[in-house]
DNA sequence: CGAAACTTTGAAGCTCATCAACAGAAGTGG
DNA sequence: CCACTTCTGTTGATGAGCTTCAAAGTTTCG
């Protein structure tokens, strides 16, 4: 058992396909071209096309879209295993920015690699499918907050998605987990103002349900919250794509 | 020149790759197995596994999700020249349903004749890739949308996408198309109540910039709503993927 | 140590939802 | 065929939920 099996992304693929040695050594590889990036430096740029492909490793990075008032909706945040810009590079171009909420570490991927990597393990290319359209239904599932959720139940559906996220790479649990965002990341991402965020914020601590504070969520009612929110974490589990 | 070259599908695709004639004859053969639907029942349901793929010839249907609480938010509309329940298909399982808002006319999709000619076309499997991340960009505009959109735009905005989708396949233009929904439709897609879509409607009327009356979509002052919108098309038009 | 970023709270007001009622169109059954 | 319901569109009244503005407190950091 070597330290690369311990990867985020390999824990995360590893619970819903069987990897063989062979397929672990390939992620291994995958893995090689270490990088670190700033907070704050978008990573990815709206509009800018060509870019590479990355893993996360450590930290946390989100995607949004800048609209010409200004005002910004993030559509998504990734956490450790989480693939960054890999439809940017496929598509050579992308509609979105990327940037680090803290500082990350990342590795770099090739296309080819990818690709190879594809070619030559089927069941690896299934699990990374699965992954990517499990990402897919989480914006589906962000869409129908926004449109169907008032803000309370937002905020609790959030809390509950990102904890359900973490724990399946082992950094996060029903009790609660570390988490570096700001109120005003959540605001850009729940489509609700910072000071609104703040005062359900309030309620739902009040109502013990949950504590947002010093860079920790910690679940003080996690039944109430599903409760609240309506959670319903099937998205998050489908069962295996093609092949599987 | 065969009557087929003129499907929606065809002439969507055909805008962003040069299709050969061996190409286009693979697509015709995507065509064959023609199915109606009538309005009203879903195509596939929520949660349902194991379904079958189509390509949509005429009518219209929507993407949708049910909560708990009855309400309702649709994700997508899909028009003449849209993949229904591809991605269902590729995972196995679908997480929101699909129903026609009209009698439809679809095509029947084998997965092995997909995967075929994926094998054998590259530059078709390129275009449909490219299908694909189109509708993608839809999703997450829409996210944007619902997150940082007032009534108004939002309004303003979805009749100008859709605008934009029609046109490419031949069923609309910046003087305006046909469009079958109701106001409980535009309610559900854009998370607002019917009776707002309502107010909001009359208001654009009033302004004379766009009016929807009697299942037709008028744009009086097309460059006024794409103002108002802040209308950008450069998500529907991205230039073409890997490969191209 | 001062500046910048983030959090917190109050007050005022606007956008939008909800409730209610009615009118017209379309479909349904006796 | 007409009475019936059902679906869709329309408008008014009321108020909840959320935004905005403002200001002050707290933490972080160069």
């Amino acid at each position: 058992m070597n330290a690369i099996e311990n990867s985020p992304l390999t824990r995360k693929l590893s619970v819903f396909v069987a990897l063989s040695d062979m397929e672990l050594a390939v992620l291994d590889r995958l893995h090689q071209r270490r990088r670190t990036f700033v907070q704050g430096i978008d990573l990815v740029h709206q509009g800018q096309s060509d870019q590479a492909a990355y893993v996360l490793a450590e930290g946390w990075v989100c995607s949004y879209k800048i609209q010409r008032d200004g005002s910004r909706q993030i559509v998504d945040f990734q956490i450790p295993g989480d693939f960054l810009g890999l439809r940017s590079v496929l598509l050579h171009t992308s509609d979105h920015s990327i940037v680090p909420i803290v500082e990350i570490e990342a590795a770099e991927i090739l296309v080819s690699d990818l690709l190879d990597a594809f070619a030559h393990t089927p069941r690896l290319a299934t699990a990374i499918l699965w992954a990517a359209s499990r990402d897919e239904a989480m914006v589906v599932e962000h869409l129908v907050g926004l449109g169907q959720r008032d803000a309370e139940a937002r905020v609790a559906h959030f809390f509950l998605e990102l904890a359900a996220r973490l724990a399946l790479v082992g950094l996060g649990s029903k009790a609660g987990f570390e988490c570096p965002l700001t109120q005003y990341h959540l605001a850009d991402s729940l489509g609700l103002s910072a000071v609104h965020v703040n005062r359900v914020l309030r309620r739902l601590r009040e109502e013990g349900l949950v504590t947002f504070r010093d860079g920790r969520v910690s679940f003080e009612n996690y039944d109430g919250l599903v409760t609240l929110a309506e959670f319903d974490p099937e998205y998050l589990n489908h069962t295996g794509p093609l092949l599987s």
